[in-house]
RNA sequence: GCUGAUGUAGCACAGUCGGUAGUGCAAUUGAUUCGUAAUCAAUAGGUCGUGGGUUCAAGUCCCACCAUCAGCUCCA
């Protein structure tokens, strides 16, 4: 009975009793257990500060030192409305409940509005462990234009030792960080006079092209033509895209030379249309999967920027598919195969959400309706009826979505891949193809991206792998560092032969030990430390230490390329550790 | 954008009651030519996020702004 939950729920009451005996004006709002804890919203009329938890956190033992059951009763909502009088978000809770009867629950002092279920007595939540960690603002309702409440977060856990465990877990995590491993790594970083903007550094950059060019592969042979297309365009076009109207609070603007208006895309929809529009189009064109990988830049609210996985300026790996309607079905599993083939690759796992017509759709509802009966299908059948999650009415409001949710290191979610239907944007710039009969008929479009950006996804990747990627992506798969200056010459003939064979390669010829340079590569996280001494130069082998420790010696230098060669194409997550 | 917090050298940090800034690693130079997680020594590096204010005196106190962090809202 006294599951994790109920006494996470009744510590959150506690918290509420020990806020009201320090601020007997507070208004409440609701108090529920989350994941690792709990969290309790109030209303005070002004902030908090760290300083109050501990006050706070003090008034909750004290509390807890007394004796108290938690009691259930019920009351209807006439004497419901009449009890909670002072407190009106319980009103407007009490207001929301289908049923008369509504349950209360008396705690010490504490009275409050709750279904439950709680711990029966104080005396049970003695023995658990819980901390106030953090103060926030949150919207009444996760409605940002109602009031802003007063949120404090605790971690609590059934003892002492699982709640050190858990925030010794959040420290390690925290070392997974790809904000801080990311320029650790000499991948990219943030100045301050680009927030959201990343500079690419040597290395990240030959991440993020790697992964480029993987990208290119897969697509070109599924039929995909890649174009590019303008940065900046007049504000004409994104009036007739609709943009301008919904979305121009977030465009990047750039007042033209002869006072014509410009703005940076936030995205490359109206573009690839412009595309499409350039000739007449045949049924036999489609599906037309026009592709890109410009840059996008979109303005954001300043507290929302997030590293890598929340910038304001970064890369989609977009296509704009245009098909018929009767195409959507295969074109969306071919999609979600290319998905299944990334994810994949780098070991991810993944959640996916289907969302459906919201209440401000466009366009007929006839072809609403069989679109999403066609994409649920397709979902049924790839995750199962209960291994997706069905959003209603979360839809754009063009069309149809199936979006791809992944954690990062500290268990947030982040939208990666997502894949559009679009009825609107065919019709505000006057879409054709001719079809079989001569007639013109009006396209679909499918707007897709599977990474979702470049950053975002290389953000993940370092959080997953926490810096030690597989071998094909490492931009330093190899590092070399020669025994002492003598082995020199031996060092770069190495380097040159992998360099010839596409290794990424590093060599170090500093003037300093080799157990430094060992060192350097190691922090660096390169799979693989080729060392050469004079043994090695002689019978033209290498010694490697191997990224976790292993070492092997004597292996012959033209197989140790071969191999390599072999486990680059291979694309593998694990290391080869026999050579 | 909203609520709370933070900002000292490339990085990690110290800096007491307001008295004019320090340590380790990294960097540079010299010595060392070395067999696997960091060779030794010396040197250099900071308008203490920015701009105002209080004060004889501000890294330290106050205000504004910028950026970042934890949430909320929004989003690839």
């Amino acid at each position: 009975m006294n599951d994790i939950n109920s006494i996470r729920h009744s510590l959150s009451h506690i918290m509420a009793y020990a806020v009201m005996k320090l601020y007997p004006d507070v208004k409440f709002a609701i108090g529920p257990s989350i994941d690792t804890g709990f969290y309790y919203d109030f209303d005070l009329g002004h902030s908090l500060t760290t300083e109050d938890l501990k006050v706070i956190e003090d008034k909750m033992h004290e509390i807890l030192k007394e004796d108290f059951d938690f009691e259930q009763s019920y009351m209807n909502k006439i004497e419901a409305m009449q009890f909670f009088k002072n407190q009106p978000y319980k009103l407007e809770l009490i207001a929301g409940i289908d049923d008369d009867k509504v349950s209360i629950y008396k705690s010490g002092e504490f009275i409050d509005l709750c279904a439950g279920p709680h711990v029966e007595n104080s005396k049970m939540l003695r023995s658990c462990a819980f901390k106030l960690t953090s103060v926030a603002g949150a919207y009444w309702k996760g409605d940002a234009t109602k009031p802003m409440l007063q949120r404090i977060y605790a971690a609590a856990f059934k003892d002492k030792a699982e709640l050190k465990q858990y925030l010794f877990q959040v420290e390690e995590a925290k070392k997974r960080d790809h904000r801080k491993l990311g320029p650790e790594l000499d991948l990219f970083f943030i100045h301050d006079t680009a927030p959201g903007m990343p500079y690419w550094l040597p290395k990240g950059l030959k991440l993020f092209n790697t992964l480029l060019e993987f990208w290119r592969e897969e697509h070109e042979k599924r039929g995909y033509h890649e174009i590019s297309c303008p940065q900046l365009n007049s504000r004409e076009l994104w009036e007739i895209s609709g943009h301008w109207a919904h979305y121009k609070d977030d465009m990047f603007c750039v007042e033209g030379n002869e006072n014509k208006p410009f703005a940076l895309k936030p995205m490359n929809c109206p573009n690839a249309v412009l595309v499409y529009k350039h000739k007449i189009r045949s049924y036999r064109d489609l599906p037309l999967r026009l592709s890109d990988c410009d840059k996008l830049h979109r303005h954001e609210a300043s507290g929302t920027l997030h590293g890598l996985l929340r910038v304001q300026s970064f890369t989609q790996d977009d296509s704009h598919n245009f098909i018929r309607q009767d195409q959507i079905s295969d074109e969306v599993n071919a999609i979600l195969d290319i998905a299944d083939l990334f994810y994949h690759i780098f070991g991810l796992t993944y959640k996916a959400v289907l969302s459906t017509r919201p209440d401000d759709y466009m366009g007929e509802i006839a072809l609403w309706d069989k679109a999403e009966a066609s994409l649920k299908e397709i979902m049924i059948n790839r995750f199962g009826k209960e291994n997706f999650i069905l959003n209603e009415g979360d839809g754009a409001f063009y069309g149809p979505k199936i979006d791809i949710i992944m954690k990062d290191a500290l268990n947030r979610e982040w939208q990666m891949g997502t894949i559009q239907l679009d009825f609107q944007l065919p019709l505000n710039f006057n879409l054709s193809f001719a079809n079989e009969k001569g007639e013109l008929e009006t396209p679909v479009i499918v707007h897709r991206v599977i990474y979702g950006s470049f950053e975002r996804f290389i953000g993940l990747l370092i959080e997953h792998f926490a810096g030690a990627f597989p071998f094909w992506i490492c931009p330093v798969q190899v590092g070399i560092v020669p025994v002492s200056e003598n082995n020199f010459e031996y060092a770069k003939k190495v380097e040159q032969l992998l360099k010839d064979a596409k290794i990424n390669t590093e060599i170090k010829l500093g003037d300093y030990g080799m157990g430094k340079k060992v060192n350097e590569f190691r922090v660096a996280k390169v799979p693989y430390v080729v060392i050469v001494g004079d043994k090695e130069s002689e019978e033209n082998t290498v010694s490697i230490k191997i990224r976790g420790g292993k070492q092997v010696n004597d292996i012959k230098l033209d197989n140790f390329i071969k191999e390599l060669v072999k486990l680059k194409q291979s694309k593998a997550l694990e290391l080869k550790e026999d050579f």
